[in-house]
DNA sequence: TCTAAAAATTTTAAGCTTGAAATATATTGC
DNA sequence: GCAATATATTTCAAGCTTAAAATTTTTAGA
């Protein structure tokens, strides 16, 4: 995560205001993240990682690829391979081979993984909903379309 | 960091637009911390809670106690130390005893710190004006506005 | 075919992060 | 003054995260 800071030197108005939106941002994200974290610590006894390789297995019915995992979740492969070891010894998720590419292993949710999962992800979104409940409804709705045009520009796309 | 991922069951429309917010939020904190994560690691050889941290003791010419520094960054005392250790072997900052508290050290940047992160900092502004150059002078307007009015309602606050 | 390049994944080393336990010092109440 | 409590910080164990290197297998090209 980023500096959750005031400003710190000069430069112009636009550059500034643009500062302010993102850390803005930030703050936000970080505050809902932590109480989320803490929550699902607590009820749950599992972590952001876990529940989110989990959130994206279950929507995906015959499982995906560590690649497709890694890319979905916008974290490394490493990464993935640690996480789902973990959920692995759970019980929570299966590792089934790929026939016809030795390299390659599906990952899937079990009966158990998805049956945990269905129950915290139900919980999870009145967390959210309960978060962000000071902000009004109209409030909300020019807030999701003005979210929905933010496009950020990364050094890939030039 | 929480599932970046669509929404996964049933539940109120209310709920759904809530939820909606916050994987757009998190999904653009994500890309641009990422983005700017990358930056720093490539053009100052750094990482993002370093720069955190000193950002933070930028501001405070006077220094900042670790609990002051961790409260500060939203973040827990033990991270601080071990963050704080590499800055100091870095030659960017100083802990000095507190007189009077013998529990007590203040964090402060060393005159190379201060040269190092005005540098970066002014850097980062660019960064982070240009990755969110796609957002419209009017558009930004009205965020900075609503994002300035959700305030998270965390478990502490009942 | 055979070899070079590409792709899928794991391993590794380093650093970040947390909550809980441990240490040391300060403050409060009796 | 003394004991109990509170505060400031570090240590610890476990897990998360990354980039880079290594491994294994597949694909493409001469």
């Amino acid at each position: 995560m980023s500096a959750a800071v005031a400003p710190v030197d000069g430069g112009t108005g636009i550059e500034k205001q643009r500062l302010r939106i993102w850390l803005r941002l930030l703050k936000i994200s970080r505050q809902m993240e932590a109480e989320i974290r803490e929550r699902l610590r607590v009820e749950f006894a599992t972590t952001l990682p876990r529940f989110d390789v989990l959130a994206a297995l279950y929507r995906e019915t015959d499982g995906l690829k560590m690649t497709e995992l890694s890319s979905a979740l916008m974290v490394s492969n490493g990464n993935v391979t640690g996480i789902v070891e973990r959920l692995v010894s759970d019980g929570l998720v299966v590792r089934i081979p790929v026939s016809g590419d030795r390299r390659a292993m599906i990952v899937q949710l079990t009966p158990a993984g998805r049956k945990d999962f269905a129950h915290m992800a139900k919980t999870h979104e009145g967390w959210v909903a309960s978060l962000l409940k000071t902000l009004s409804d109209e409030d909300a709705n020019t807030l999701v379309h003005l979210l929905d045009n933010v496009h950020i520009r990364g050094a890939l796309h030039k």
